[in-house]
DNA sequence: AGGATATCTCAGCCTGGCGTGAGATGTTGA
DNA sequence: TCAACATCTCACGCCAGGCTGAGATATCCT
């Protein structure tokens, strides 16, 4: 490929700075084996912290860690097992997630 | 929300490690404002490291690093002005965007 | 009540990755 | 040919962020 339009050269300075703070932080989330896990397990429906740790081979503090995180981003809601209390059962916020993925086209699209 | 499904509570212990090690990636690629910033003004076009460095308020040398890294991962391709072959242009691999965008959606969809 | 389980929080360590500076390569114009 | 320009590459120093271990909180079972 030949870049052809500008024919004489002329860098464009003062090109306007893109705004993609929403879309790095967003990407952040996810560059994390153990986030992008999380949240995809969380995608076939909810689970608790123990399931996720073992299916993920971590150790339940680290999973916990990273749970604090998705959830101050208000990706996941966590609440407690009807029958066992001792669980807490996570669940991804899809309007969050959705919110998520359109910061991510603003860099992509 | 309470969890209502296994009335019982029995933490499904050997669930599938899910495959995010693609999508994983894919996020570290775009978790840095540098990068995210080269792929968002690329999506408008081809541009020289000169015009994307002064945008973006960084470094000549920072600028080529990052495209270094998007080069490697088949994200970006570079070809000399025409008029003026000192400048290098760069653009977007449309395709690879597509299935970076793709690995994305398997932990998102 | 007391022990066991599930989860959380925090401090401390440690590694990956970013920015910088210096030097190398290729291109243009005088 | 030589100076200026555009870009690349690499080594080095630094810091954000992940893992770990220890301790705290909440819940269950006997």
């Amino acid at each position: 490929m030949r870049a052809t339009l500008p024919v004489v050269a002329e860098p464009r300075l003062g090109l306007a700075a893109p705004d993609v703070a929403d879309a790095v932080a967003a990407a952040g989330l996810l560059a994390d084996p153990i986030r992008a896990g999380i949240l995809r397990m969380l995608a076939d429906g909810p689970h608790c912290v123990c399931e996720m740790a073992a299916a993920l081979g971590a150790r339940d503090n680290a999973v916990s860690n990273h749970l604090a995180r998705l959830r101050a981003a208000g990706l996941v809601r966590a609440s407690r097992h009807d029958a066992n209390a001792r669980f807490l059962y996570y669940e991804r916020d899809e309007r969050a997630v959705a919110r998520l993925t359109a910061s991510l086209g603003t860099v992509l699209g």
